[in-house]
DNA sequence: AATGAATGAGTGTTCATTCAT
DNA sequence: GATGAATGAACACTCATTCAT
């Protein structure tokens, strides 16, 4: 009897597919839910009836509500960290790192404000003494891209001599700041101006101190 | 008969004082327990405890489990505001007061973490659209200072032509998130490295561009 | 040394006078506010508030809130079987008393409705359990009067041999539905078409069979 | 392929059937408890525990302790209102109507003691200004059908030229009394004589004085 | 696997009663 | 005596979690 059970991943089974489903539509919903209200005032009730399930039925795939949140919390950050590597790759330019970094991150959160109210609970949670310091470190895990760029930038003179990781954190707390304003006066001026402005203070405060600062071409 | 009776506010009687003292008590204790637990999963029974009174009583200063949030939140963001317009008034050289805001408000919140944590959650629930977004505007509030005086310093030429307001947001970005870093990972470096990289960089990227205006006597 | 106290009778100090009339304030305040809300929902706070004293006073005069009730409603209740005791003896006749009794319970609570409103919420009180069957019988005392009136009156002939007790009872309750139904509809046509009918009906179901008893002068 | 589904109506669930009896189960509870008690000295977890179920399934049933009360009560009422139509329906005799009338009452009284307990609570929370006088009118409601008959009858001639509304009322009244006597001092006479004289004393007064009855012969 | 009825611990709030001033 | 601040037991209602079907 040679492989009395095939590998999984082989060969998903139409049950796989479906429990699969399942959770994808129960994060989303959680998503929704948990960004609306918070983590206390969302009710399990809320996301199941979000995911067209019955109650008991998010129990089958998530053993509390806790666990659905940390889950729901980690796939987006998973995600938003996935997006924010790939897009770094693609340059070694650290001004255009910066910029890219602010846009990718705005851009995300943009799709997602559920996720990002989510975030925003998670962090006062976190810093509330909650939520266990769980993952490594939730803004190293967000900067550590950048912030080995930073690094590289610094050793061959691009950047001035600061503290990589430092840097990224600055980077990182003013986009922050810079979404959660969009978010909450939902309006104001066009993205792109928001973006230039920011990668233009930055880049400034940071680069080399070369020739004239602003314009190394003058 | 010279002043039968003296001025009520002159002459604050015992009553006055216990029930100053008590409301006090209580605020603190609300800022400890807020600050610890978030807003939902607080319970006024847990306030209550802090502050060594009954349940019951703390109905007696405050209608409700909102109210005593409230009041203890508005307590909190009166004195920092205050105390930021203070330092602030004392210097109309923009970089000094750069470094002015982020040494003050760390300050008050290392003094204050839990008002600190208070601060995120209460963050966390206007975006997250629990809280009516009552007072004028939570960050306007607090940066409206600072921004006037980037007004006045892009007018005399000591800071490029910015918009005041955006560079006061991201003053006040960078050090919320530096405040953060410092109440979560307990340790760090030393506070006047911190302040000193943050005040250099950011006035390295708002200051006037010509190298006369960063040092003139050079 | 010959009596060191004066009899209190004789000589009601100035302290006796003024307990009195605190007594009668909150008893009075006590039948309003039990009037107004029921046993339950009234609050002693209230019947201070009502009778302008703080909550600490009232329990100077009565030992709690049930005492309070307790009085209140023996008060209205003492006055208004002493009223319709009075009315009565002035009539032999029963059909004048049957008239007298409805009219003179009409106005009692007319005049005080609080305490008819008192008196619903007790009988229904006593029918729940909750109120100990204290005094002799509520009921009982009400009709006594009109029930020996009554009893007189089948012995002399000039009413049909009915028991008494009965007979009482039932002009009681028409009594009380009459006044129940006025005050609840406040409107409703004249007190006097009102009253006319039900001693007419009364009278009519009760008076001796003969012609001759009814109108002894035609 | 005849009826693939039959009507939901024809074929209660099993589902069905268990609600349905936990709904009665819990209006029964209710009944018994607010009877005892009356409305605000009742609580949610007495009814729950006389019904043998968790205080959370009241609330699966009933969206609050206002609405429990309101269904027994209106549940309780629709009862009484039916039956006594329907007794009434089969006579159009007055007197007979007048005794069915008492008789019904009492009957369905004395086997819903509780509920009449409800219902003097009920009629006095509403002299009270509690509860909003929603329901047509409560007295209207059930003296309806026998105001009808008598309204029959005075125009017939079979009747005393009375309000028919008014003599509805009375008879009301008069059984109201009766069953509260019956029910608070428990025992009492033979229900059989007390129903002869209410009816014997309520016909004498309203028929009409033709033939014999008060004897115009003489 | 999916359901949703049932559970009961837990929360904000009220209020009768006490007692130091 | 008079006050009203303080107390804490009690209650309506919610919701995470379980489990029989």
């Amino acid at each position: 009897m040679p492989a009395p059970r095939p590998l999984p991943a082989a060969t998903p089974t139409r049950d796989d597919v479906l429990t699969a489903f399942r959770r994808e539509s129960l994060l989303s919903a959680a998503r929704r839910v948990f960004g609306a209200r918070g983590f206390d005032a969302a009710t399990v009730d809320a996301i199941a009836a979000e995911a067209q399930v019955a109650k008991g039925t998010v129990y089958l795939y998530f053993p509390s509500k806790e666990a659905i949140y940390d889950a729901a919390f980690d796939a987006g950050l998973d995600q938003l960290v996935r997006q924010t590597a790939d897009r770094l790759r693609a340059t070694g330019d650290p001004r255009a790192a910066i910029r890219a970094f602010i846009e990718v991150r705005l851009e995300y959160f943009q799709e997602q404000p559920d996720f990002f109210r989510m975030y925003m609970v998670h962090v006062s949670r976190q810093i509330a003494g909650c939520a266990p310091t769980s993952r490594p470190d939730l803004m190293t895990q967000q900067t550590r891209a950048l912030r080995d760029l930073f690094a590289r930038s610094v050793r061959s003179g691009a950047m001035r001599a600061v503290d990589p990781g430092a840097a990224a954190h600055a980077v990182f707390d003013m986009t922050r700041g810079l979404i959660a304003r969009r978010l909450l006066s939902r309006t104001r001026a066009s993205v792109a101006a928001d973006v230039a402005f920011l990668t233009d203070l930055l880049w400034t405060g940071l680069q080399a101190p070369a020739s004239t600062a602003t314009d190394p071409t003058a």
